[in-house]
DNA sequence: TCCCGTTCCTGAGGGTACCTCACCATGAGG
DNA sequence: CCTCATGGTGAGGTACCCTCAGGAACGGGA
């Protein structure tokens, strides 16, 4: 295989995520989200009675960084904070309503996006890329 | 197509370029070189005579932020600052002699690990692979 | 029952990598 | 010339991470 070859799909796998990230970007302008705060916010509504470090693990942060995205959600009204039933030194988060509300329309806005993306490969060519990027991601 | 595929496919492209920015992290590593210094010292080393202004939008960075990866690489002793010929108001970056060996070392070493990346595809997969990326960044 | 080491969170303080705004020197067109 | 635009930088600010230290609570053993 020519080096260049390889080089031009490297670029190719790079240039794809890149707009992947920049239209995830784009749909979550409308709330005003940045990437990381979205993710969090999916983390805490997918298994409510999330510990700050169970979402520090998630996030793959330092746990004193969780104190300060949860801060943030909170400010915003998203979610909150309530002591941990069985055990005292613990606190837990849960989405507001609001929270679950703007999680849900982001997941759906992803989804269509999504959707849209990848609507443009015939099965065939979806079936192929699936394959050929999982023996990729095999290490 | 349901959007359970088109999920899965967009979360195999993110983990995949993932996995690549990961290798490129550890690439330069020896180095002790952040990506975006790293790319910086290549545009600087491609075209000798980049002005400041260049490089920022080479980086898609505001000018003011290019100023500051410059002192950066300056401080390493890989670029210098020079006054433009043409334009006194203006400063162009050139290469170090060091700077122009480690910007040739870490293309090699990226090269390599590239090759290695993709050389577990066979033609016809890395064919595909390249028609389908090219597909997707279509606009 | 009382320690003592561990765990959970957060205050304090620090670093990096961006940004905007204001400024100075220079360039270029009336 | 005078004026406006342009190239770089100082000052100051924000977002988002980090480590370290410390208070509160837990839990297992003497």
């Amino acid at each position: 295989m020519p080096d260049d070859d390889a080089e031009a799909l490297g670029e190719l796998l790079m240039r794809a995520a890149r707009g992947q990230r920049r239209r995830w970007r784009d749909t979550l302008a409308p709330w005003d989200l940045s990437p990381h705060h979205a993710r969090a916010l999916r983390v805490v509504t997918d298994r409510a009675g999330t510990r700050l470090s169970d979402l520090a693990e998630a996030l793959h942060i330092a746990p004193r960084s969780a104190t300060e995205v949860a801060d943030a959600l909170q400010t915003r009204g998203l979610v909150e904070r309530r002591p941990d039933p069985t055990d005292r030194r613990a606190v837990v988060l849960a989405p507001t309503e609001e929270g679950r509300r703007v999680q849900a329309e982001i997941a759906a806005a992803r989804a269509a996006d999504t959707r849209d993306l990848f609507g443009r490969l015939d099965a065939a060519d979806r079936a192929a890329l699936a394959r050929i990027l999982r023996s990729l991601a095999a290490e």
